[in-house]
DNA sequence: GCCTTGACAATTC
DNA sequence: AGAATTGCCAAGG
């Protein structure tokens, strides 16, 4: 399993209506204090939920009009706002923690 | 291999 | 509140 393939999977389990960090994500895969890496998992990745993920604190990280993409795609999903945030007390998803050495 | 690039995050001023 | 600073890690040139 590739590292970025981690990194896609904790993404792609996060279901319709909720959202995770970019942090979390690479938290969740195994590398804490690397969010940078989920920004390159999400590059090339093709067909991921991209848009449940956002920054820390439930920002929006997308400017313009990709951004606003964001938004209404979280938004037809039943994801609340406030101050232009993510309400991440009410949508934030926590994975479930994964044991990467050894498959089960 | 070294250097740069990211849709980041936490800290500090 | 906002800018600057530093840490983080894999890919690609």
């Amino acid at each position: 399993m590739s590292t970025l393939a981690r990194l896609r999977r904790v993404i792609a389990s996060v279901p319709q209506g909720k959202v995770i960090t970019y942090g979390q994500v690479a938290e969740a895969a195994g590398f804490p204090g690397a969010a940078r890496l989920t920004v390159r998992a999400l590059y090339g990745g093709a067909g991921l939920p991209w848009h449940r993920v956002v920054a820390a604190g439930g920002r929006i990280a997308l400017m313009g009009e990709d951004g606003q993409e964001q938004r209404l795609r979280l938004s037809i999903e039943g994801v609340t706002f406030r101050g232009g945030r993510v309400r991440m007390e009410l949508h934030g998803w926590v994975p479930r923690a994964r044991r990467w050495h050894r498959e089960r």
